[in-house]
DNA sequence: CATGAATGAGCATTCATTCAT
DNA sequence: CATGAATGAATGCTCATTCAT
């Protein structure tokens, strides 16, 4: 893959959408190209494939993904209101870039089947939230869990469904709001759980 | 569609690996037929193509979760318990079919565009967590919370992104026993939250 | 390469002179489906490629000449007098199918690429004139040599490179007395030389 | 097609192998520049396309061996004499230059396309042997033949497979002592015949 | 002069699907 | 009923060639 000049990656993010919407396997090359607005020779100049196109976009979202997050995740204040930032920082660049995110969980199932998604995704998104969960223990703001990893999974794969879910509805047209909304739904559930008996920190099985 | 035999259909199970790990436009009619053990032209018999072999696997496993969903929500006791142990249930039959279980989410794009399949999901998945958690409300066991759609939804996600995470994992030998494990996790977060200040039940922000 | 069928076998020589008249590499797919009058996907059923076709072409000439060669070789006479009747057999086979025996020599660089096909001109053409020099030097009617490797592939240029002009001129109607003409003529020139002092056995330098 | 300079006829020849390892139409232009150590579109700078560049090869080779051929056929002595030195000096730059050498047999087919070519070989080889085999009837050297014609392409067949199979081989490094050996079993052959009976200036069938 | 970047046109190959047996 | 053989239709990709710099 050669360099992406910028012009090209920007053409490139015409194409997003037609994938998010068909699947890579079912957007022909020829369309792909064709919603880039370039000829799809140079589509194979630059790229060796359809697959890589794809994951150029994808390679793209994440890493802004990671920034946003990141940033929210090591700002000053208490590690369980980073968090809380973090979680809204996911859910803007999602409802953001709403075509890439579909297109990244309609191939989603490739992310079982590229360690390099698996490793970008673990970067983006996972990472973050477990180092935090980590920190609020340390700080006192967010209490011991049994099981960190799977609380950290669990967190993201809250995030990451009902971003997905907001990315397809798309109907709204204010997605920072949209992404604050849904946010403060995920953090009130994800802070205080559901449960109206007082918390019992040994769980409850 | 033809009525497909027995004997049939647990060969058709052989392909679900197959189409898990190659996603269902990358796994050749050949291949899907190789897998199973059965000639190409038999599958074409019983089903219309490619798609409707992956939308039988689908449904039948969709079915199930259903089924077992629904009878950990219909039973007796308080709506929390039974939130949990829905939470246990649907974690428990994606770990039991973890082949056909990652299909369906490597090709959750597709619930984008048939309906027909995001009908079923909902169904399966998405409904009982709603019900329950009004449920919850009325019997007072769960507290009520501002947008109970996205908190369905949140749940929904945290079960189904870590359930699958340990699908495709699938290193442990005892599932059930992981899924007891993972719903705990799961139920631990969801029900009393992670805030250590006392919750507060009109949100964090 | 699949069982081919005779049927398949014999429309593919109307192959053959398109192949030798532009090159494999210049003779498209289609054209050679076309020319075969077949449906371009029946080729790929049976071979996996174009080359797979000239390759069964090839093979199926040079078994023929292998085998008109060889009755020839072994015919009961004169080593001298079964040479003779070699040349002009491998004469006849030339003229007799001069679109595949153009389409070999044009791809004869093929043959410097392809094992599997110099091995098979080694041993319809070149083999049988070898043995042959070494019958006549037992039975003592052709003479020692220096080296029979080199005289056996000098026949050999010297029948296919006439041969293959014939091939080309391709004017004459009557294949089978071109090819008894030439013979007469290389026969000859390999038996009784050019020389007008008497022979000098030891050669000449 | 633009004056070559030397530097880059030079860096050319480092391409010829690539064409006779490949053939012309397998090598891709890209191969050719890579092999010649030059940028692709230099190439397109002096040669119209990858055909020029062979030609320019071909032709730089063909007029090497009209050369030499030409010398030797026009030196003082007998015609006899002269036809051995002929045949040894068209073996001698075969073996001088057996990647062009080999390029060129492997694009023999395109001779029979090529006008052009055919007529180059035509007067690079053929045309000399054929004038010493009259030129040896006249003054005695050599004997009279049926069909001068089909002999002198016999000849040029006989030197020209040989030529090329010890190109093909290049195991041996003194390409001069190989050329030497290789015509002396040639002559012999050629002007002793192979009979061990009194020759017989009618054939012998 | 020489060349890196870009592309138009072409084509080999794939594959889902059909159907006679 | 089940299937081996055959194929129509579609598409990913290659590559020779151009041209602005």
């Amino acid at each position: 893959m050669r360099q992406v000049p910028a012009k090209l990656a920007s053409k490139l993010y015409g194409a997003a959408e037609l994938i998010a919407e068909r699947g890579l396997a079912d957007a022909k090359v020829d369309e792909i190209a064709d919603a880039a607005g370039i000829p799809k020779a140079t589509l194979y100049y630059y790229f060796s494939g359809k697959d890589e196109v794809l994951a150029f976009l994808l390679a793209d979202m994440l890493e802004l993904i990671a920034g946003e997050v990141g940033t929210a995740a090591s700002a000053p204040g208490s590690a369980r209101d980073r968090l809380e930032s973090a979680v809204e920082a996911q859910l803007a660049v999602m409802l953001d870039h709403p075509a890439v995110c579909r297109a990244l969980v309609g191939d989603l199932g490739r992310a079982t089947r590229l360690p390099e998604l698996a490793a970008a995704l673990q970067e983006a998104f996972h990472r973050p939230i477990a180092s935090l969960l980590a920190e609020g223990v340390s700080d006192g703001t967010l209490r011991q869990v049994e099981d960190p990893g799977a609380v950290a999974l669990s967190i993201f794969g809250a995030i990451t469904v009902t971003g997905l879910s907001a990315a397809v509805d798309g109907s709204s047209n204010d997605s920072a709001k949209d992404a604050a909304r849904i946010a403060a739904s995920i953090c009130d559930l994800m802070l205080n759980g559901l449960a109206t008996t007082p918390a019992n920190p040994e769980g409850d099985r």
